[in-house]
Formats: C-alpha cells, sequence, structure tokens
DNA sequence: CCCGTGACGACAT
DNA sequence: TATGTCGCCACGG
C-alpha cells in the first residue's frame, strides 16, 4: 500500500522475529537496503509506541548484542522480557548472542 | 532550505 | 583488546 515509509518498514521487520530470538539494527538496515543507517532502525524504534500492532522492539540489539535501549523500555524492563521469552541477558548482554541472533536478510530470504 | 540529533557500525590509533 | 573518531541517513525544528 502507497510508498512504504522507512519506519514502517523497521516495523515490519522486527515484528517478524521470533520470540527467544533477536536481531542487530544493523542486520534490519541490511535488510532494508539502507546498511548505513543503522541510527535509523533505532531511532524508528523510539517512534514505535506509535505504531499498531506494537513492535517488539525488545528483540533488537546492537551487533555486540547490548540492550543498547533499555534504558528507553525504563530499566530492566527489556532484559526481563527477553528472558521470559528464554533470551539469557547478563549484564544488559545477549548470551549466546550468536545462536539467538536472527538475520531477516537469510530467514526471510528462505 | 539549513542545522542538529540519534536505541549504530566500522575503522583507526 | 580497548578507546576514540568519523560516516551514515531519516526526521524535527
Amino acid at each position: 500500500m502507497s510508498e512504504p515509509n522507512f519506519y514502517d518498514l523497521v516495523y515490519q521487520v522486527v515484528r517478524l522475529i521470533p520470540p527467544g530470538r533477536v536481531t542487530s539494527y544493523g542486520a534490519v538496515a541490511n535488510y532494508l537496503g539502507t546498511k548505513g543507517s543503522a541510527r535509523m532502525v533505532g531511532y524508528a524504534m523510539q517512534a514505535c509506541g506509535t505504531a499498531d500492532p506494537p513492535v517488539p522492539a525488545h528483540r533488537v540489539v546492537n551487533s555486540q548484542g547490548l540492550l543498547t535501549g533499555k534504558f528507553h523500555f525504563g530499566g530492566n524492563r527489556m532484559e526481563q522480557m527477553l528472558a521470559s521469552e528464554g533470551v539469557i541477558v547478563i549484564n544488559d548482554k545477549v548470551q549466546d548472542f550468536k545462536k539467538v541472533f536472527w538475520d531477516p536478510a537469510i530467514e526471510l530470504a528462505l
């Protein structure tokens, strides 16, 4: 429908992230074709609260698996939500990040 | 139209 | 390996 906005496009991809999995801003940006705009992905997350249905932004972390945006969730809320889905987070860092990593450019390409 | 901002990423030192 | 700096693109004022 109509021209897909960058934000909307990001929301769509993030909503496709299965529970117990996480992805990185750069991976989403790469899938969108704007790999250089990883910051824009996070920026879009800030406005995700206005999107409907809601976006599981807590499943999106940086390349290091660090919960850089946890501060925007309200403290440990992001960490708890991830842990609730089976993602182990210690010290604001995703454990086995490599295993729980979900790359849209690969998973969706299949 | 111009400037600043930003939940990142890669490179250089 | 750790720290610092630049580049990136979209959006708001």
